[in-house]
DNA sequence: TAAAATTAAATTGTGTGCAATTTAAAACCA
DNA sequence: TGGTTTTAAATTGCACACAATTTAATTTTA
Protein backbone atom coordinates (compact mmCIF):
# COMPACT_ATOMS: atom_id res chain seq x y z
CA UNK A 1 0.00 0.00 0.00
CA UNK A 2 2.12 2.99 -1.47
CA UNK A 3 -0.14 5.83 -0.28
CA UNK A 4 0.40 4.49 3.45
CA UNK A 5 4.32 4.97 3.30
CA UNK A 6 5.85 7.89 5.53
CA UNK A 7 7.44 9.09 2.73
CA UNK A 8 4.54 9.32 -0.11
CA UNK A 9 2.95 11.76 2.01
CA UNK A 10 3.19 15.49 2.00
CA UNK A 11 2.04 15.96 5.84
CA UNK A 12 5.03 14.93 7.64
CA UNK A 13 7.45 16.87 5.56
CA UNK A 14 5.15 20.14 6.42
CA UNK A 15 4.93 19.35 9.62
CA UNK A 16 9.20 18.42 10.01
CA UNK A 17 9.58 21.72 8.60
CA UNK A 18 7.63 23.47 11.20
CA UNK A 19 9.17 21.84 13.87
CA UNK A 20 12.67 22.29 12.36
CA UNK A 21 12.24 26.27 11.59
CA UNK A 22 11.01 26.85 15.42
CA UNK A 23 13.66 24.69 16.88
CA UNK A 24 16.35 26.88 15.09
CA UNK A 25 14.40 30.24 16.41
CA UNK A 26 15.39 29.15 20.12
CA UNK A 27 18.75 30.25 20.48
CA UNK A 28 17.78 33.67 19.14
CA UNK A 29 14.65 33.93 20.92
CA UNK A 30 15.75 32.27 24.14
CA UNK A 31 17.43 35.48 24.65
CA UNK A 32 14.81 37.46 24.43
CA UNK A 33 13.22 35.17 27.03
CA UNK A 34 10.42 34.57 24.25
CA UNK A 35 8.91 31.29 22.64
CA UNK A 36 8.21 31.10 19.17
CA UNK A 37 4.79 31.55 19.31
CA UNK A 38 4.76 34.34 21.91
CA UNK A 39 7.38 35.95 19.28
CA UNK A 40 4.63 36.17 16.73
CA UNK A 41 2.05 37.45 19.12
CA UNK A 42 5.03 40.58 19.54
CA UNK A 43 5.98 40.73 15.87
CA UNK A 44 1.81 41.28 15.46
CA UNK A 45 2.28 43.76 18.30
CA UNK A 46 4.89 45.62 17.33
CA UNK A 47 3.19 46.25 13.88
CA UNK A 48 -0.34 47.14 14.76
CA UNK A 49 1.05 48.60 18.87
CA UNK A 50 -2.53 47.46 20.11
CA UNK A 51 -4.90 44.33 19.38
CA UNK A 52 -8.14 42.58 20.43
CA UNK A 53 -7.50 38.70 21.56
CA UNK A 54 -9.60 38.31 18.76
CA UNK A 55 -7.66 40.33 16.05
CA UNK A 56 -4.47 38.64 17.33
CA UNK A 57 -6.32 35.10 17.35
CA UNK A 58 -7.55 35.61 13.50
CA UNK A 59 -4.21 36.62 12.22
CA UNK A 60 -2.50 33.63 13.95
CA UNK A 61 -4.90 31.03 13.75
CA UNK A 62 -5.30 30.41 17.17
CA UNK A 63 -8.15 30.30 19.62
CA UNK A 64 -8.54 31.81 23.26
CA UNK A 65 -7.66 28.55 24.34
CA UNK A 66 -4.24 29.07 23.51
CA UNK A 67 -3.89 32.94 23.06
CA UNK A 68 -5.44 33.59 26.78
CA UNK A 69 -2.84 31.80 29.07
CA UNK A 70 0.12 32.82 26.63
CA UNK A 71 -0.93 36.68 27.12
CA UNK A 72 -1.08 36.20 30.81
CA UNK A 73 2.67 34.88 30.36
CA UNK A 74 3.93 38.02 28.50
CA UNK A 75 2.07 39.90 30.84
CA UNK A 76 3.90 38.45 33.25
CA UNK A 77 6.83 39.15 31.66
CA UNK A 78 5.55 43.08 31.61
CA UNK A 79 5.68 43.19 28.13
CA UNK A 80 2.01 43.85 26.90
CA UNK A 81 -1.05 44.66 29.13
CA UNK A 82 -4.63 43.26 29.19
CA UNK A 83 -7.77 45.52 29.71
CA UNK A 84 -11.05 44.73 29.16
CA UNK A 85 -12.46 47.31 26.36
CA UNK A 86 -14.95 49.69 28.38
CA UNK A 87 -17.30 50.06 25.12
CA UNK A 88 -17.64 46.28 24.86
CA UNK A 89 -17.06 44.72 27.74
CA UNK A 90 -16.48 41.22 26.05
CA UNK A 91 -13.36 42.12 23.91
CA UNK A 92 -9.78 42.38 25.60
CA UNK A 93 -7.57 44.43 24.05
CA UNK A 94 -3.65 43.54 24.01
CA UNK A 95 -0.98 46.84 24.39
CA UNK A 96 2.87 46.89 24.36
CA UNK A 97 4.24 48.27 27.22
CA UNK A 98 7.41 50.46 27.53
CA UNK A 99 9.36 47.56 27.44
CA UNK A 100 7.42 44.99 25.11
CA UNK A 101 8.28 48.34 22.63
CA UNK A 102 11.49 48.40 23.59
CA UNK A 103 12.37 44.65 22.59
CA UNK A 104 11.41 45.56 19.37
CA UNK A 105 15.38 46.63 18.69
CA UNK A 106 16.52 43.51 20.16
CA UNK A 107 14.52 41.36 17.77
CA UNK A 108 15.67 43.55 14.57
CA UNK A 109 18.63 41.22 13.58
CA UNK A 110 16.45 37.79 14.02
CA UNK A 111 14.77 37.18 10.43
CA UNK A 112 18.33 37.91 9.43
CA UNK A 113 20.22 35.72 11.37
CA UNK A 114 17.51 32.78 10.95
CA UNK A 115 17.84 32.73 7.13
CA UNK A 116 21.27 32.07 7.68
CA UNK A 117 20.90 29.31 10.50
CA UNK A 118 18.19 27.42 8.13
CA UNK A 119 20.92 27.82 5.34
CA UNK A 120 18.18 28.86 2.74
CA UNK A 121 18.47 30.26 -0.23
CA UNK A 122 16.38 33.45 -1.58
CA UNK A 123 15.09 31.31 -4.08
CA UNK A 124 13.93 28.57 -1.55
CA UNK A 125 11.97 31.22 0.99
CA UNK A 126 10.04 32.74 -2.37
CA UNK A 127 9.39 29.37 -3.55
CA UNK A 128 7.99 28.51 0.18
CA UNK A 129 6.03 31.79 0.57
CA UNK A 130 4.38 31.39 -3.17
CA UNK A 131 3.47 28.10 -2.66
CA UNK A 132 2.21 28.27 0.77
CA UNK A 133 0.48 31.53 0.90
CA UNK A 134 -2.18 30.51 -1.74
CA UNK A 135 -3.17 27.47 0.22
CA UNK A 136 -3.39 29.17 3.48
CA UNK A 137 -5.93 31.99 2.00
CA UNK A 138 -7.73 29.70 0.18
CA UNK A 139 -8.98 27.96 3.72
CA UNK A 140 -8.88 31.38 5.85
CA UNK A 141 -12.20 31.18 6.35
CA UNK A 142 -12.45 27.99 7.74
CA UNK A 143 -11.38 29.56 11.02
CA UNK B 1 10.80 47.93 10.18
CA UNK B 2 10.27 45.73 7.09
CA UNK B 3 11.62 42.74 8.28
CA UNK B 4 10.08 42.27 11.77
CA UNK B 5 6.11 42.64 9.80
CA UNK B 6 4.51 38.87 10.52
CA UNK B 7 3.78 39.10 6.22
CA UNK B 8 7.38 38.66 6.00
CA UNK B 9 8.34 35.97 7.32
CA UNK B 10 8.38 32.87 6.23
CA UNK B 11 8.41 31.02 9.53
CA UNK B 12 4.42 31.92 9.89
CA UNK B 13 3.38 30.42 6.76
CA UNK B 14 5.61 27.11 7.35
CA UNK B 15 3.68 27.32 11.10
CA UNK B 16 0.30 27.71 9.97
CA UNK B 17 0.03 25.25 7.41
CA UNK B 18 1.56 22.37 9.31
CA UNK B 19 -1.42 23.38 11.69
CA UNK B 20 -3.87 23.82 8.96
CA UNK B 21 -2.40 20.26 7.33
CA UNK B 22 -3.54 18.59 10.95
CA UNK B 23 -6.45 20.09 11.45
CA UNK B 24 -7.71 18.54 8.35
CA UNK B 25 -6.72 15.56 9.06
CA UNK B 26 -8.95 15.39 12.31
CA UNK B 27 -11.76 14.11 11.29
CA UNK B 28 -10.57 11.26 9.92
CA UNK B 29 -8.41 10.47 12.15
CA UNK B 30 -10.87 10.90 14.68
CA UNK B 31 -12.45 7.81 13.11
CA UNK B 32 -9.57 6.04 14.26
CA UNK B 33 -9.33 6.68 17.39
CA UNK B 34 -5.68 8.44 16.48
CA UNK B 35 -4.04 11.70 17.13
CA UNK B 36 -1.84 13.06 14.18
CA UNK B 37 1.69 11.97 15.42
CA UNK B 38 -0.15 8.15 16.79
CA UNK B 39 -1.03 8.14 13.10
CA UNK B 40 2.39 9.07 11.45
CA UNK B 41 3.96 6.33 14.43
CA UNK B 42 1.19 3.76 12.36
CA UNK B 43 2.20 4.99 9.09
CA UNK B 44 6.15 3.76 10.27
CA UNK B 45 4.74 0.26 11.91
CA UNK B 46 2.35 -0.47 9.01
CA UNK B 47 5.58 0.02 6.57
CA UNK B 48 7.62 -1.49 9.59
CA UNK B 49 6.13 -3.81 11.23
CA UNK B 50 8.67 -3.40 14.43
CA UNK B 51 10.59 -0.61 15.51
CA UNK B 52 12.37 0.47 17.84
CA UNK B 53 11.66 3.95 20.36
CA UNK B 54 15.24 5.12 18.95
CA UNK B 55 14.20 4.16 15.11
CA UNK B 56 10.64 5.70 15.55
CA UNK B 57 12.46 8.82 16.79
CA UNK B 58 15.33 9.11 14.12
CA UNK B 59 12.52 8.73 11.38
CA UNK B 60 9.91 11.37 13.27
CA UNK B 61 12.43 14.02 14.50
CA UNK B 62 10.86 13.28 18.29
CA UNK B 63 12.79 12.21 21.25
CA UNK B 64 11.89 10.18 23.94
CA UNK B 65 10.21 12.48 26.05
CA UNK B 66 7.24 12.53 23.12
CA UNK B 67 7.39 9.32 22.35
CA UNK B 68 7.49 7.14 25.52
CA UNK B 69 3.97 8.95 26.76
CA UNK B 70 2.64 8.37 23.13
CA UNK B 71 3.56 5.03 22.45
CA UNK B 72 1.70 4.49 25.82
CA UNK B 73 -1.06 5.15 24.82
CA UNK B 74 -1.12 3.55 21.81
CA UNK B 75 -0.49 0.24 23.79
CA UNK B 76 -3.31 1.19 25.94
CA UNK B 77 -5.36 1.01 22.78
CA UNK B 78 -3.69 -2.75 22.24
CA UNK B 79 -2.66 -1.04 18.46
CA UNK B 80 0.88 -2.22 19.64
CA UNK B 81 3.31 -3.95 21.89
CA UNK B 82 6.04 -2.16 24.15
CA UNK B 83 9.16 -5.35 24.55
CA UNK B 84 12.27 -4.51 26.10
CA UNK B 85 14.93 -6.23 24.21
CA UNK B 86 16.76 -9.07 25.68
CA UNK B 87 19.89 -8.65 23.63
CA UNK B 88 20.13 -5.15 25.10
CA UNK B 89 18.14 -4.10 27.36
CA UNK B 90 18.43 -0.29 26.76
CA UNK B 91 16.23 -0.64 23.53
CA UNK B 92 12.45 -1.20 23.30
CA UNK B 93 11.17 -2.69 20.37
CA UNK B 94 7.57 -1.82 18.99
CA UNK B 95 5.41 -4.02 17.59
CA UNK B 96 2.02 -3.95 15.80
CA UNK B 97 -0.63 -6.12 17.38
CA UNK B 98 -3.29 -7.41 15.52
CA UNK B 99 -5.72 -4.79 16.01
CA UNK B 100 -2.79 -2.13 15.31
CA UNK B 101 -2.08 -4.02 11.50
CA UNK B 102 -5.78 -4.44 10.90
CA UNK B 103 -6.19 -0.81 11.16
CA UNK B 104 -4.18 -0.52 8.30
CA UNK B 105 -7.06 -1.25 6.54
CA UNK B 106 -9.38 1.56 8.17
CA UNK B 107 -6.65 3.82 7.18
CA UNK B 108 -5.98 3.37 3.51
CA UNK B 109 -7.90 5.89 2.02
CA UNK B 110 -7.08 9.04 4.38
CA UNK B 111 -4.00 10.05 2.07
CA UNK B 112 -6.78 10.51 -0.56
CA UNK B 113 -9.33 12.22 1.16
CA UNK B 114 -6.88 14.35 2.40
CA UNK B 115 -5.43 16.04 -0.66
CA UNK B 116 -8.98 16.11 -1.38
CA UNK B 117 -10.13 18.16 1.69
CA UNK B 118 -7.11 20.25 1.62
CA UNK B 119 -8.20 21.34 -2.14
CA UNK B 120 -4.62 20.27 -3.42
CA UNK B 121 -3.30 20.35 -6.75
CA UNK B 122 -0.56 17.60 -7.93
CA UNK B 123 1.54 20.08 -8.49
CA UNK B 124 0.98 22.26 -5.08
CA UNK B 125 2.07 18.55 -3.52
CA UNK B 126 5.03 17.57 -5.46
CA UNK B 127 6.49 21.65 -5.37
CA UNK B 128 6.35 21.60 -1.89
CA UNK B 129 7.66 18.20 -1.47
CA UNK B 130 10.00 19.04 -4.21
CA UNK B 131 11.08 22.18 -1.82
CA UNK B 132 10.48 20.74 1.71
CA UNK B 133 12.59 17.54 1.20
CA UNK B 134 15.78 18.96 0.82
CA UNK B 135 15.85 21.70 3.50
CA UNK B 136 15.13 18.88 5.86
CA UNK B 137 17.78 16.37 4.88
CA UNK B 138 20.25 19.39 5.13
CA UNK B 139 19.58 19.26 8.22
CA UNK B 140 19.09 15.89 9.24
CA UNK B 141 22.23 14.77 11.50
CA UNK B 142 21.35 17.95 13.74
CA UNK B 143 19.03 15.52 15.96
C1' DT C 1 -38.69 45.18 25.17
C1' DA C 2 -37.94 40.55 26.88
C1' DA C 3 -36.34 36.14 25.39
C1' DA C 4 -33.26 33.85 22.19
C1' DA C 5 -29.17 33.86 19.65
C1' DT C 6 -24.61 35.35 18.97
C1' DT C 7 -20.14 36.79 20.32
C1' DA C 8 -15.51 37.27 22.99
C1' DA C 9 -12.74 35.35 26.48
C1' DA C 10 -11.87 32.27 29.84
C1' DT C 11 -11.77 27.66 31.57
C1' DT C 12 -11.12 22.61 31.53
C1' DG C 13 -8.99 18.59 29.99
C1' DT C 14 -6.11 15.87 26.84
C1' DG C 15 -2.11 15.27 23.99
C1' DT C 16 1.79 16.71 22.13
C1' DG C 17 6.89 18.90 21.81
C1' DC C 18 11.00 19.66 23.91
C1' DA C 19 14.72 20.88 27.33
C1' DA C 20 16.88 18.89 31.15
C1' DT C 21 17.66 15.30 34.25
C1' DT C 22 17.65 10.48 35.72
C1' DT C 23 18.19 5.52 35.36
C1' DA C 24 20.02 1.51 33.75
C1' DA C 25 22.60 -1.01 30.54
C1' DA C 26 26.29 -1.53 27.28
C1' DA C 27 30.67 -0.09 25.28
C1' DC C 28 35.08 1.71 25.85
C1' DC C 29 39.67 1.88 27.65
C1' DA C 30 43.55 2.82 30.77
C1' DT D 1 39.11 -5.89 34.89
C1' DG D 2 37.22 -1.90 37.00
C1' DG D 3 36.11 2.70 36.21
C1' DT D 4 34.64 6.12 32.75
C1' DT D 5 31.89 7.21 28.92
C1' DT D 6 28.20 6.54 25.94
C1' DT D 7 23.67 5.17 24.82
C1' DA D 8 18.40 4.26 25.06
C1' DA D 9 14.34 5.22 27.51
C1' DA D 10 11.95 7.19 31.00
C1' DT D 11 10.84 11.05 33.85
C1' DT D 12 9.93 15.89 35.08
C1' DG D 13 8.40 20.33 34.11
C1' DC D 14 6.77 23.91 31.10
C1' DA D 15 4.35 25.84 27.12
C1' DC D 16 1.67 25.30 23.47
C1' DA D 17 -2.69 23.55 20.47
C1' DC D 18 -7.25 22.57 20.38
C1' DA D 19 -11.89 20.55 21.40
C1' DA D 20 -15.58 21.44 24.40
C1' DT D 21 -17.82 23.94 27.81
C1' DT D 22 -18.77 28.05 30.54
C1' DT D 23 -19.43 32.89 31.53
C1' DA D 24 -20.72 37.31 30.62
C1' DA D 25 -21.94 40.83 27.47
C1' DT D 26 -24.07 42.38 23.27
C1' DT D 27 -27.34 41.74 19.25
C1' DT D 28 -31.09 40.06 17.20
C1' DT D 29 -35.76 39.28 16.76
C1' DA D 30 -40.37 37.81 17.82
Amino acid sequence: MKQLKLSNQLCFPVYALSRLVTSHYQPFLGELDLTYPQYLVMLLLWEHRTMTVKALGQALMLDSGTLTPLLKRLEAKKLIKRTRSTEDERVVNIQLTTAGTALKEQAAGIPQQMQQSLGLSQEEVRGLKNLIEPILHRHDKED
